[in-house]
DNA sequence: CACAAAAGG
């Protein structure tokens, strides 16, 4: 253990310095009214200034500028969005439409006064970066004239007429602002990448500007699906800018693999050996696989006497300061072994050679069993390209495809958008709360299929968001507010009734982030220790619970956080979450109230306040350790992750996991009559739920 | 007794 001390101790070093330069977190108000939406006293010239003298910078910036291929198109373009409401714009990486398109915006005089060009991201770090990278290009204070909007962070005043802001985010504005008042013009960036929140705001803004003939609404995006966007748009026109990549040549095996890590394995050797200088990166589909291929590369390299390669592995919940390795420059060929977070998340340049075994981890729901799980599937013929792209960045690149090239053809052209392989219940529920009613006939560029609908609103009708009729309550329009599954926020606001609010939102929080139990390779058993230590006699909800008071109390301190096996990054934001949710409870006046830690009923009003909105996920014990789920009747077992050592005869549960077995993770012990006492309406008589069949029956009158 | 890809609010 005290060797993981010392090593710490560079590390926090290395991490503190990353985070002073990045953090410069403002608290985003939940009501951002300071803008005066519109303000027509001021001129289109007089809202977009033209500077006296603009600093030495800002012309060297204009020269380069000027060599981004989207300038030669510049007149037509403006000549375009002119003379159309929508219009498509598809360019490749390297156009420079991200940066340069919403100048050309405000150049083509269209921002009217008090109003902003807002242009969506799928990516947090994306809005920032770019917003800043275009401040300076238009030589402005960033926050000023350019600003961003991300969840908790909010860069933007009065003077704003440009804002880079996710796409999430500008799906929330849309709650309090359907017609999105704020904005002439709206770009929708990184179209191709489908995000759920993207696909929601094609179907709500080509309503609003059937009813805002001022509003402008540009789709970019990658070449590929540019025919459907122009169709789902009304046939609107389209302008194709070329990318600035250099060539990558694409090898293909001549058989099938029979083991893609093998083969990448071998084909990384083969680059090392025969090939000339440039780095490597390999996609790998997740940690596991990533560190154990870094260590047989490495190995390899050794047993065959070759010059040495660094093997750097990347994956999301990386800790930042290891991430960062990735960018630094090293005597050796850096060899990157990768998730998809590389595919579009993260540039590395210098990258020569992509390895591409064509597998990734995708998420997929089957609405039936109500179950998302995670798969290991091959890749789209989209997502291949944008991985070879990745050698071309800098210099000609190769990519070495570990399969054939029919297999290649044989691929689906795009991957399905996120849209038909999640959960809708929260989403449905913000869709609702728009007053989107008649959600058979939104108009979706790809419709879920209906059963999704359909059990997205038995879930919000069993938790009181819905009435009978299928109109939204009062209850559902609070819980739309909150950025959580409509579980979560039931739970939420049940809690004062429990008085255990503040309790509750630490649960919520720990709930929506990224697992904050560390559990390294190699010191598995000491991490199982450590998370022994907070464990609570009652179940994991509550252990969450132990764990983020022990943060508190420690200070929120990195060095305990890395010597408790617990992720410091993850548990921050749960306090980030838990801020934001509180003042939500605050302002639709619902009490922060905590009951006696040391009364008998305080443990007994947590759990039955978890149950408020998870009593349609609990299983029952049928035998030592055979459960099974009430509602669809599977047979599950305890995860080995938990740490209710006991099997009581009713658990609820926060996910249900499916791989080599059927597991169900994050258990609390609770007792059969508060789950009658939730729902009534979903527990008969005998204390099973309803038949499914009636279920359906009612979500189908629900529907219409 | 084993696993979470990425991203968003």
């Amino acid at each position: 253990m005290s060797k993981r001390k010392s090593e710490m101790a560079d590390k926090d070093q290395k991490k503190k310095l990353k985070e002073t330069t990045t953090t410069t977190t403002t608290t985003n108000t939940d009501d951002e009214s300071t803008k005066t939406t519109t303000n027509t006293t001021l001129t289109a010239e007089e809202w977009i200034p033209k500077k006296e003298k603009y600093s030495e910078r800002y012309y060297q910036i204009l020269e380069k500028r000027k060599d981004l291929p989207v300038w030669k198109q510049k007149e037509e373009f403006i000549e375009k969005i002119k003379s159309t409401q929508v219009l498509i714009l598809v360019g490749e990486t390297g156009s420079g439409k991200t940066t340069q398109i919403p100048q050309f915006v405000c150049d083509a005089g269209l921002v009217k006064p008090g109003t902003m060009v807002g242009v969506t991201q799928p990516r947090r770090v994306a809005a920032t970066s770019v917003a800043k990278r275009v401040s300076e290009e238009m030589d402005y204070e960033l926050g000023q004239e350019v600003g961003y909007s991300i969840r908790f962070e909010e860069l933007s005043s009065p003077k704003t007429f440009m804002k880079y802001l996710t796409d999430g985010m500008l799906l929330r504005e849309s709650m309090n602002d359907p017609l999105l008042s704020k904005y002439s013009v709206i770009i929708l960036d990184e179209a191709h990448e489908r995000t759920l929140s993207t696909d929601i705001l094609f179907g709500l803004i080509k309503d609003v500007i059937k009813k805002r003939k001022d509003l402008k609404l540009i789709v970019m995006s990658a070449t590929l699906e540019s025919g459907k966007f122009q169709k789902y748009f009304d046939n609107a026109p389209l302008i194709k800018v070329p990318g600035r990549l250099h060539k990558v040549e694409i090898f293909y095996t001549p058989e099938p693999e029979r083991d893609y890590l093998d083969a990448a394995i071998r084909t990384v050797i083969n680059i090392h050996e025969d090939e000339d200088d440039g780095d490597i990166l390999v996609f790998l589909t997740g940690e596991e696989e990533i560190e154990d291929t870094c260590a047989k590369i490495q190995r390899e390299c050794r047993n065959r006497n070759l010059k040495p390669m660094k093997t750097l592995p990347l994956y999301s919940s990386l800790p930042i300061f290891q991430q960062s390795k990735i960018f630094d420059t090293y005597k050796e060929r850096k060899c990157i072994v990768s998730t998809n977070i590389a595919e579009t998340s993260l540039t590395i340049d210098g990258i020569v050679y992509v390895v591409d075994p064509g597998f990734s981890k995708q998420k997929t729901y089957n609405p039936r069993s109500r179950v998302e799980s995670l798969l290991v599937a091959p890749i789209s013929k989209a997502s291949s390209n944008q991985r070879a792209g990745r050698a071309g960045r800098t210099r000609p690149g190769k990519c070495f495809r570990l399969y054939t090239e029919a297999a290649f053809k044989k691929l689906e052209p795009q991957t399905h958008p996120e849209i038909l392989r999640s959960n809708l219940s929260a989403i449905i529920l913000q869709l609702l709360r728009l007053g989107v009613v008649d959600l058979v006939h939104f108009d979706f560029m790809d419709p879920p299929v209906p059963e999704t609908l359909m059990r997205a609103l038995e879930v919000l009708h069993y938790l009181g968001a819905l009435d009978d009729e299928g109109n939204i309550t009062k209850v559902g329009e609070i819980m739309s507010e909150f950025p959580l599954d409509p579980q979560l926020s039931k739970m939420l606001i049940a809690s004062p009734e429990h008085n255990c609010s503040n309790e509750m939102l630490t649960i919520a929080a720990m709930l929506s982030v990224p697992n904050v139990f560390v559990r390294p390779k190699d010191s598995r058993e000491d991490a199982d220790a450590a998370k022994k230590a907070f464990d609570h006699f009652d179940g994991d909800h509550l252990t969450l619970l132990n764990v983020y008071h022990a943060f508190k109390q420690e200070k929120e301190d990195q060095t305990w956080c890395y010597d408790n096996f617990l992720n410091h990054r993850s548990i921050k934001q749960a306090d980030s979450v838990r801020s934001q949710l509180a003042r939500i409870m605050t302002k639709f006046k619902l009490p922060l109230l905590s009951g006696d830690i040391n009364s008998r009923a305080y443990y007994n009003s947590i759990k039955k306040c978890l149950v408020a909105g998870f009593f349609m996920q609990v299983a029952k014990c049928e035998k030592k350790n055979q459960y099974f789920t009430l509602g669809d009747e599977q047979s599950v077992i305890f995860h080995p992750s938990t740490g209710l050592s006991r099997k009581p005869e009713w658990v609820i549960y926060n996910e249900f996991v499916l791989t080599n077995q059927q597991y169900i993770r994050t258990l609390t012990e609770v007792k059969f009559e508060w789950l009658v006492e939730a729902c009534p309406d979903y527990f008969n008589q005998g204390g099973f739920p309803k038949k499914s069949k009636d279920a359906i029956d009612r979500s189908k009158r629900l529907m219409r």
